[in-house]
DNA sequence: GTAAAAACCAAGCAAGCGCTCGTGTTAATT
DNA sequence: AATTAACACGAGCGCTTGCTTGGTTTTTAC
């Protein structure tokens, strides 16, 4: 399923460097430093990684798979009413976006620097995860929870969820559970009952 | 008001930056290719900018002040009902993120490569702008029009529409203007009566 | 206990980077 | 006609970059 193998100490260094590419930027991590972090010379990250690109490669994968285990794992969670299972997918997403922050705003700023081959690998990731997304947002369309166009409610709702990224602060009062119910009532309008959780 | 002189050609040779930046990233953008898309050597450059870092400032604050521009005047033209105003807020959103694309862009990708003074500057500019749109959420919800955390509204409204330049393709179907309304409406619910335009 | 495999290192190459500098060439001002 | 300021050039300095190479150490497997 994965690019590459999946060592412990491979994962590790993927941690490592999605933190500095975060820190950094890509073209601005250099291998020296990248080495540095994880403790070897810059030479030995290539026994690791093909090359640099691969690294940012593995990280932007990381995140990605993080993001559709914990969707599908919400998914099948929730029951079968449509609220629930909008605001168990806004929730699983902010959790994903908060425990694998690094990963995803290194997908989020550092798609470009991605070559050809790994793009095209990333891309059906990208699209499994947000297939799902377009079916929950469908039941809720169906079920006359929200309004709009199906294509447009979905990447409406994804872009303010992916956009907290840049303002969302995890030591504020706010819980991303919280945060999901907010959006999703947003959504929804005055909502005439509280949301019954599974 | 601006950091320093906006000559003719000055701003001819930030709309080309402006371009580059976005195709290849700015660290990646190196001032020979600066040069050569301008029709001069790169140590030419350094008679229009002090260094390649006030370039990528001179690139955002020009989306910014479009974006600053757009905005008043969109509302001065509005009426005082908080619907078409809001509407109208967001469509000159869309229209500056389309007119101004690569500007807003570079400001939303490279904003970290920004040394501290320049970031000063431009955040003041981004602040003005947030308080205008602060302003007009307020009065949405005062109205009853849309409802939750003033903040998280304005937050996740922005982020919806800023999200827009990854995906938005000026040459579909859609206008901004249409976009702008499929918004509006999907935050207002289903519209028991059609949008008054001015 | 030993052989194979995996991980690592020191050294450095070739290329590219941002930027400087001394000089020449226009174009506007006096 | 003389002065000045703005713009452009060519050459190149000092440094960093991603990556390679040949050889050594550590871990694993039997």
């Amino acid at each position: 399923m994965t690019l590459v193998n999946a060592s412990p100490r491979r994962k590790e260094l993927v941690r490592i460097a999605a933190r500095l590419f975060v820190e950094e930027g890509f073209d601005r991590t250099t291998v020296r430093m990248l080495a540095q972090a994880m403790g070897i010379k810059s030479g030995s990250l290539f026994h690791h990684f093909s090359d640099k690109q691969a690294i940012l490669c593995a990280v932007i994968e990381t995140g990605m798979q993080h993001a559709l285990t914990l969707a599908r794992g919400a998914l099948a969670e929730a029951g079968c009413s449509p609220e629930v299972r909008l605001d168990a997918l806004a929730k699983a997403h902010l959790e994903t976006l908060l425990t694998e922050r690094n990963a995803h705003v290194v997908a989020l700023y550092e798609w470009r620097r991605l070559d050809d081959a790994s793009r095209d690998h990333l891309i059906h990731l990208r699209d499994a995860y947000e297939s799902l997304w377009q079916k929950v947002v469908d039941e809720s369309l169906d079920a006359g929870l929200i309004h709009g166009d199906r294509l447009l409610v979905r990447r409406f709702v994804l872009g303010a969820l992916n956009w907290t990224v840049r303002w969302y602060d995890p030591a504020g009062p706010r819980s991303p559970e919280a945060l999901a119910r907010e959006l999703v009532a947003m959504l929804t309008g005055p909502a005439p009952e509280p949301i019954g959780r599974a």
